[in-house]
Formats: C-alpha cells, structure tokens, sequence
DNA sequence: TGAAATTCCGATTATTTTAATCGGATTTTA
DNA sequence: TAAAATCCGATTAAAATAATCGGAATTTCA
C-alpha cells in the first residue's frame, strides 16, 4: 500500500467485471468496453485478455468477438479477481513468503502479527463479491452510463 | 494497491512503535533505533519525527535525547498509525474525495459499494492495536532482538 | 478467398510513487 | 562551546504503475 488504494487495473477490472454482470448473455469487445467505460483501450485490452485467461471472462476472437462474464456474479470473489491481475501480495513482503527476502527477519517481530492482519484482509475479498458490486451501485450513474451505451453502440 | 501491502515507511514504523512499546519509560535515538532494527537511519529519522509531531512518540533534542512511546499501546489504533504517516488513503481515488478528480465519474458506477469496502477497512485498521503486535511477536524473535540491543547499546 | 475486426502476446516507454540521501538549522547536555 | 541529538526542506535514486507500440493468430462475412 501506501494505505490501501486498488491499482488502475484493478479498479478498471471492477468497473467492468461490473458492466458485463449488469449485461450478461452478450459480448462487448475490448474497443466497446474502453469507450463505454472511458478506459484507455490498450490498457485495458490487457486486463481482459487476463481475466479471459483466468476464466472469469469467455472470449472470443474474430469480427463478432469481445468479452462476457462466465460466472455467477454472487460465486465472483474478489480475491479471485485481484489473483487474476496480479501476483498474491501480502502486507509485508515475508508474509507467506520466503523469509531470506529481508534482511531484518532475524530481529524483526512484526512477522506473526502481520499474518494475523493479511488473514483478515484475506477474510475481506474473500467475503465480498461481484454481486456486492452490483447490489450497491447508485441508480442514477447507472442511467448515465446507460446513455453512453446508447451513444457507443449507437 | 498493487494488492495490499504496506509502504516500507509503514513497516519500519510498526517494527519501532513495537520496540518502543517493549521498552517503555527508556528514551532512544533515531541512530540507535536505526541500529538496533536495522533500518536506514535518514529514512527512520524522517518517519520518527512524523510521529512525534502526531503526539504518538515523545521526543528530546539534545545528547540525551531520542524518543519514547507517549501512548498506552492497547489505545493506538493503526488506522492513527497511518495517518500519521500519509495523508489519508483509500481504496479509490473518490471515495470521500473530489469527484471531479476523476472524469470517469459520471458513469463510474463503483463508488458506492467502494464506499462500503472502504468502511471495512476502515474497521479493519481501527480495531487493530499496537497491543496486538506486541502479543504476537514471536518468542525466539524477540531473543534475537534483544541480543542485538545489547550489541548496539553495549 | 481475402479484408476487416477481433483477441492475444511481448516489449518498450512514460509517469508516478516510494525509498533513500544530502545539507543544514535548532536544541540540549555536559 | 563542542558534541549529540531532533527537526526541516530539498534533491536524487530506485521501483512500481500506467500507458503505448508492433505485430501474430483467429474469426467473420462479403
């Protein structure tokens, strides 16, 4: 962290993992979803390649191509997401880790006391799901941003 | 975040609050502190001097001077921890923030249940104590510590 | 069958954040 | 008054994040 703030990828991840669970049965292609959402696409088009590659996402190639959401929103846990953008990483680099990694590890004791704090973090985006994000979002940025879907798709 | 992973700041600053709390009512400077935890000392004076001006260390100028815990660690939260430290920080960059700061605002649809994570997080931080790091430091840990201050303190 | 639209893949560059260092002023002790 | 300390601001170095580039493989459809 510096506290705790969700990368640009996750947070585009979410954004759109939200987008196809609210239009699921249908296929967006990377261009689409990078207009509708107001995402650059080059970097987005990299996040959904690895969500497809994680199997969160069906993908297919070609002209009528694009992206759907493949699972029950309410089993699509966050910890499942952020796995599938990034590498697990923990609160301090020895958690879980190998323990050579830091020179302090001899003399350091914050070690056991920080297992503790990543299960609870674990416990979190492990308990909260895509269906969470669904459930909450605000009613009137969902007009909005049915708008620009109109206005993309045309 | 990447994930969720604490800023090498943050970390020195626990392994000290923790030291500190084990050895109460004894003043230390930052270059025997630096020593003892093995921490680069420009960097720990840095993030020494941030928590005195937070009330949560005492300091001293002078040849007997150095720093002390001025607070019983069963009432420091972390969530005062990491104010201390950085300004406050959350999961998306809107969340309690401007909006405007982000264009994507008017059809992000994720804010709100951001705001929720937020919140349990919040949570998170704030029913965790310095008294919880100090319980749950390991022993043969501590040993080691306690071998390296005689070392450095002679 | 071939052009267009797409996913996919690796590499590079740019930007931002984090970490570490430097120089020096102020305060206290002895 | 010299030494040892906190304090303060600025700079540099390193690492991580974000964005871009170039192109290969796949599918659709005229």
């Amino acid at each position: 962290m510096t506290m705790v703030r969700f990368s640009k990828k996750i947070e585009y991840a979410l954004g759109t993992l939200q987008f196809l669970g609210m239009n699921p049965n249908e296929f967006y292609s990377a261009r689409e979803l990078s207009e509708i959402l107001n995402i650059p696409y080059e970097f987005l088009s990299k996040t959904l390649a690895k969500l497809a590659k994680s199997k969160i996402l069906n993908s297919n190639f070609g002209t009528k191509g694009g992206y759907q959401l493949s699972v029950n929103p309410k089993e699509l846990k966050f910890s499942q997401i952020l796995s599938a953008l990034d590498e697990p990483i923990n609160v301090v680099e020895c958690v879980y880790g190998d323990e050579d990694i830091c020179e302090r590890s001899s003399i350091c004791m914050i070690k056991t006391p920080m297992f503790q704090l990543q299960s609870k973090i674990n416990e979190l985006i492990s308990s909260t799901t895509l269906e969470d994000l669904l459930n909450f979002a605000d009613k009137s940025t969902i007009q909005n941003s049915e708008q620009k879907v109109k206005q993309v798709l045309g």
